[in-house]
RNA sequence: GGGCGCAUAGCUCAGUGGGAGAGCACCUGCCUUACAAGCAGGGGGUCGUAGGUUCAAAUCCUACUGCGCCCACCA
């Protein structure tokens, strides 16, 4: 089809010369091309402050160096369908690109190949800067691999605004948050046990860590008891179990639940660890499970998170045996020193095995940490490391509860007011409390709908409201069974402070209409232990903001559904109505990730930040050690430096070492010399008698170099990739700077990603986004499924599973692999990727240009038709086919725009495919044919402005899809031509999106639904008369007369498209058709439809096909029948139900009596 | 141990209270002048099991079975 536009003098060249299949590689480069000359995916700058609404999206920055494959296809073909869809709703949409550095993997790759190369053996052997200096060589070298095979998928970003998290730009973004969040005291240095990895030799987060279920063993160990001597007594032991027998080198205790009558004799005495001939401590803990292998535990602080809680309980001393290359260390002992961990394993087995303490060993399965990246065990060590407690937490958990609300609905409870007499709030409270008495609502439990619980009122529940509270929250009370059924849970959290009695409080929002005014209730139950759920009246309080959160609402802002009784309001409205800060209402597509989101929310542990790499952010902190000799024998080195009296009064005041943990720093300030904006800020960190250490931290590159030039050195790690990626949708558009792409752009309105890396990235994005804007980062967001292969498995390389999508892209062209993808992929589901659906989606393609070159074989399309009005059509022309594809069309945009406004987009594709492959192809253009080939000139243009102008539609409708075929057909056919400028005339991305027809356009044109349903009938009949030639063995090269005895009366136009359709010589009507005997019929409402046979009838076989349909019409008949039948379905059934049974019967009922008419004709 | 999800045609999945659907695969016949990457016709399902609610259940409730995912410090 690019032949078509290719040359604009001759549009509409001889269709004739158009290949027969559409071949999508050079449309492919030609058209991005072209929206890249066009600058179709700019977010203009120009236009920033325009009236358009803004839509934006960040990309899910992809690995530097990675290549894309299927999981990338999915994930940017739905960013490409939102941000297309987007623009043709007339927004201004920036789509903003980039890359990760990802720090471990990139990293790992580099040195991976340096080692293959021969270059090194271990990245030490040419150092850090050296080592970096590849690392960018290969980052400039691979790194546009998957921009540029981004594009060849089609995704319209706005590449001048590309971004990568190492930009100098975005590199001083994570500096300045790590600064302010050392600032304030919620990153700090600890010396803790962490994840290690050994094979990278860094620290890992607890998310890096996949828990996968290993097969073991469980090895019990002797440990011989010690007398008051210090002498081993014979035949004494304790019994230890261990799944890590080599850890035992660094025990420290034994340790027992104090309450084991087995072991509380022992407590206080000494065991003897072998091998290392130690004397250890036995301790009591409570940590120790009694039921579990021994009771005892062995304890070894350096190398068990558990166990060295219980070493900082007990004061035990830490011995490291294992290094962080994952070989045992000196301490180990030199039997075990060097060797690697798992050798070690075996070796102190067959030690003890040797000496006969080993008891016993089982085979066990337990869930063993495995390293995300490098895939081997981790290992638990102690190290010093760097923490962030996150920030932000409490409103990042708040507004994503609050989106899971945001499509529910709460009924309105109205009252009048009147319910309770009193004219102040005294008077009221009387009147409510023995209202409550009459009723007999105290100590009484009502159900609420939303979650079927049964909620309890007590006395003290209706006083809490009265103290403090207007009169609104009083008169409530009238209202308290109705809101209490009515109310819709939100929000649910642990109670605080932790309370014995009560588990958990739940937040319900209820809706009330008072005096005609509207107010929202928000109502809080505690849930007690014993599961009863207390009503606690307490709780219609003060918003966060202080502003009361029952206030007046006004009605028109709210959608509130006019019906008599029961209004029903739209939570979301609710809520924005009271200034609740509804700004931060982030929805979860599909919805249940919130749960998973909320359970990790509310059980977060301290993030460990710090690397032991050298691809990565640098940590921002500069430390140095001063002798205390030194600062007081030349006060110039602390003057020079630091604020004499402050140094001077450390160093006199001689105060305990210590050293720094969470919590705020005493941090003080200071400018750098001559420079005044470059500040630091500096603390001590620790200190003895000899010495202080100061440690500096900066955002400052000038404040970084002075503070190098006195002496001062930057801590070695790095900062794990994710803390740069947590800022990803603020830093990208020019924080912190206020930038006018800020202001436009943030918060985005969608953010597509995988669930896998929820905590990863989008949870902590949620955090960062309140922390620094004040708003989370974006209004929904979708979780794409994970790709499968055919058999359901992950893809993976190893498999061999996992198709190239560039290769697919070669094969069947971008437009197939995604159209068959998203075909395949369901809101909400994995995705099993076959290449079948990209062959379907190929074939779509190819239906889709050959609908298109049918078209141009009729003439070229003229400028006066197929604009947007539909003014080129003359209803007075249409025939009910017309009228029915019209309506079709209606109808799938419908479809189509309900399915995008909940993001499944699955169910657009099947409509657009139903609609455009079944519906306009395989019915209407085939219909058509009656009118294109007949002598009629004014139907036949009259049609193919029909034609035209669901043409344009649907290419519209797909180009979301299907991008380059939609665009290289929107010249092909000159719909460019007959938009406006701005609008469509240079590309179809910017057309407008089709809209469903008006009451006025259907009117005009005629839809209605009799038409529609003359067009179902005919064509419900072509496939009865279609059955009957293939029943009687009649080949489609035999022209047949078919007779039609109709019910109504059709116009010419039926009878014609019949007879196309039915691919039958003639068809001649005649409503007093007498058919001879046996002449096989078909029938339903439009009429008789029967196939003259000149031959010999086979009337056997007639009888036969005739008595099975006969069945079937009376297995239907019965069945509806004994449902109406049923004594109550009348009484309870709505009445359009009824009356649908009624005409199915009806119906039935006829086609029964003309089938048995038809078997009384037969002979025999 | 806790949480979430799934079970409908041979396969992959739509279908949230009222006549069991789509695509692929399969069978039959067609190179009919947009398209064989196509056209036409057809076969195929007691909707995982057992109860319950309802006039009415694939759909709502309960239990069970099987599969998958996530979280969790029992050595």
């Amino acid at each position: 089809m690019n032949h078509i536009a290719a040359d604009k003098s001759t549009p509409a060249a001889d269709p004739g010369a158009l290949p027969k299949a559409y071949e999508p590689q050079a449309v492919e480069e030609k058209r991005y091309k072209f929206w890249l000359a066009q600058g179709c995916f700019i977010a203009n700058p120009a236009r920033v402050n325009s009236q358009r609404p803004a839509y934006s999206i960040v990309i899910p920055p992809p690995n530097v160096t990675g290549v894309l494959h299927m999981g990338h296809v999915l994930n940017n073909t739905i960013q490409d369908i939102l941000a297309r869809k987007a623009r043709m709703d007339g927004k201004e949409v920036l789509w903003l690109p980039g890359t990760d550095h990802a720090g471990i993997a990139t990293q790992a790759v580099v040195e991976k190949t340096l080692r293959k190369q021969g270059v090194i053996k271990h990245r030490d052997d040419i150092g850090r800067d050296k080592f970096l200096e590849h690392v960018w060589a290969w980052k400039e070298k691979h790194g546009g691999i998957i921009i540029n095979q981004l594009k060849r998928l089609g995704c319209s970003c706005d590449w001048t605004r590309e971004r990568f998290t190492m930009d100098p730009a975005y590199s001083r973004c994570v500096q300045r948050v790590f600064v302010e969040l050392y600032r304030k005291g919620l990153i700090y240095r600890g010396r803790r046990i962490v994840n290690w990895d050994p094979a990278a030799r860094t620290a890992l987060s607890d998310e890096e860590v996949d828990m996968i279920e290993t097969k073991g063993h469980l090895w019990y160990l002797k440990y011989p008891l010690l007398d008051d001597r210090g002498q081993p007594k014979a035949n004494e032991y304790l019994a230890v179990a261990t799944t890590r027998p080599e850890t035992m080198l660094g025990d420290e205790a034994v340790a027992v639940n104090p309450k084991d009558n087995r072991y509380t004799k022992l407590v206080g005495r000494k065991a003897l660890l072998p091998l290392q001939n130690k004397p250890i401590p036995i301790v009591a803990d409570d940590f120790v499970d009694p039921k579990f292998g021994t009771g005892c535990v062995k304890v070894t602080p350096a190398h068990d998170p558990n166990d060295y809680q219980m070493a900082l309980r007990h004061g035990l001393p830490v011995t490291v045996v294992i290094g962080p290359d994952g070989k045992m260390t000196r301490e180990a002992g030199e039997d075990f020193d060097g060797l690697d961990r798992m050798e070690a394993r075996e070796a102190v087995v067959e030690e003890l095995t040797e000496q006969g303490l080993l008891l016993k060993t089982d085979d066990y399965i337990h869930n063993l940490g495995y390293s995300q990246r490098s895939h081997v065990p981790v290992e638990p060590y102690l190290s010093e490391q760097w923490f962030l407690k996150y920030p932000s937490v409490n409103q990042a958990i708040a507004c994503v509860e609050l989106g899971r609300l945001a499509d529910k609905s709460v009924s309105v409870v109205r009252f009048t007011g009147a319910e309770l007499s009193g004219t102040d709030r005294a008077e009221l409270r009387e009147s409510a409390l023995s209202l409550a008495r009459e009723q007999g609502w105290i100590g009484k439990s009502f159900p609420n709908e939303d979650t079927g619980w049964q909620i309890l009122v007590r006395r003290k529940s209706l006083s809490h409201a009265f103290n403090n509270r207007n009169a609104v929250v009083i008169r409530a009370v009238a209202a308290l069974p109705e809101l209490i059924r009515t109310a819709v849970l939100w929000r649910s959290e642990p109670h605080q402070p932790p309370h014995p009695r009560f588990k958990r409080v739940h937040h319900f929002l209820g809706a009330l209409e008072l005096a005609e005014e509207l107010y929202c209730v928000p109502i809080m139950v505690k849930e007690l232990a014993d599961g009863r759920m207390l009503y606690d009246y307490k709780a219609i309080r003060a918003a966060p903001g202080g502003k009361p959160l029952v206030a007046h609402l006004p009605k028109e802002k709210l959608g509130i559904q006019p019906a008599p009784n029961v209004a029903v309001v739209n939570v979301a409205d609710l809520l924005a109505g009271v200034n609740f800060p509804m700004t931060g209402v982030i929805c979860f597509h599909p919805e249940r990730w919130a749960k998973t989101y909320a359970h990790w929310m509310t059980n977060l542990r301290d993030w460990c930040i710090s690397r032991q790499l050298w691809w990565g952010h640098r940590i921002p902190v500069w430390r140095r050690k001063y002798l205390k000799t030194d600062l007081r024998r030349s006060p110039r080195l602390a003057e020079a430096f630091w604020p004499v009296d402050r140094i001077s009064s450390l160093v006199e005041n001689a105060q305990r070492p210590s050293t720094a943990s969470a919590g705020e720093p005493k941090l003080s300030e200071k400018q750098t010399p001559g420079r005044p904006e470059a500040r630091y800020e500096w603390h001590v960190v620790a200190e003895d008698s000899d010495s202080i250490e100061i440690e500096a931290v900066t955002d400052s590159d000038a404040a970084a170099e002075y503070l190098v030039s006195q002496g001062f050195t930057q801590d070695p790690d790095v900062l794990d990739t994710w803390f740069s990626s947590w800022l990803w949708p603020f830093a990208t558009m020019g924080w912190p700077e206020k930038t006018d792409t800020l202001a436009r752009f943030y918060p985005t309105s969608d953010l597509v990603t995988g669930p896998d890396i929820l905590f990863f990235w989008v949870a902590r994005m949620i955090m960062a986004g309140y922390e620094f804007m004040g708003q989370p980062p974006f209004r929904n967001v979708y979780f794409t499924g994970i790709i499968r292969d055919k058999l359901g498995r992950k893809m993976s390389k190893s498999l061999g599973n996992s198709p190239d999508p560039l290769e697919l892209i070669a094969k069947f062209g971008a437009d197939a692999l995604r159209f068959g993808t998203m075909r395949s992929a369901p809101l909400g589901q994995d995705v099993l990727f076959d290449e079948k659906d990209v062959e379907l989606g190929r074939n779509f393609c190819n239906k889709l240009y050959n609908a298109c070159r049918f078209r141009l074989m009729h003439g070229k399309t003229t400028a006066q038709i197929a604009n947007e009005t539909l003014s080129e059509i003359q209803p007075a022309l249409l025939v009910n086919d017309d009228h029915w594809i019209l309506s079709r069309l209606d109808q799938a945009i419908r479809e189509i725009d309900a399915a995008f406004a909940q993001y499944r987009f699955s169910e657009v594709t099947s409509t657009l495919y139903r609609f455009f492959w079944n519906e306009f192809c395989d019915w209407y253009v085939e219909a058509t044919k009656a009118a294109l080939y007949g002598p009629d000139t004014a139907r036949k243009n009259n049609t193919l402005a029909v034609i035209d102008s669901v043409l344009s539609r649907a290419l519209r409708l797909l180009h979301p899809f299907l991008p380059f075929v939609t665009e290289e057909l929107w010249h092909g056919l000159e719909c460019n031509l007959r938009f406006p400028t701005d609008a469509g005339r240079e590309t179809i991305m910017t057309a407008p999106w089709p809209k469903p027809f008006s009451q006025a356009e259907k009117k005009r044109l005629g839809l209605d639904a009799a038409a529609a349903q003359t067009a179902d009938a005919k064509y419900e009949l072509v496939g009865k008369g279609r059955n009957l030639r293939r029943e009687f063995n009649i080949p489609p090269s035999k022209k047949l007369k078919f007779a039609l005895k109709p019910a109504g009366t059709p116009a010419q136009s039926d009878v014609e498209v019949l007879r196309v359709l039915l691919n039958a010589e003639s068809v001649d009507v005649d409503p007093g058709f007498a058919p001879p005997k046996g002449t096989p019929m078909a029938s339903n409402s439009f009429g008789e439809l029967y196939l003259p046979l000149a031959g010999a009838i086979d009337i056997a076989a007639e009888k036969a096909r005739l008595r099975k349909e006969l069945a079937k019409a009376q297995a239907e008949i019965a069945r509806i029948q004994s449902k109406i039948n049923q004594p109550l379905f009348a009484q309870k059934v709505p009445p359009h139900v009824l009356e649908e049974h009624r005409r199915r019967l009806a119906d039935w009922r006829a086609r029964e009596t003309q089938i048995n008419n038809a078997l009384i004709g037969l002979p025999g």
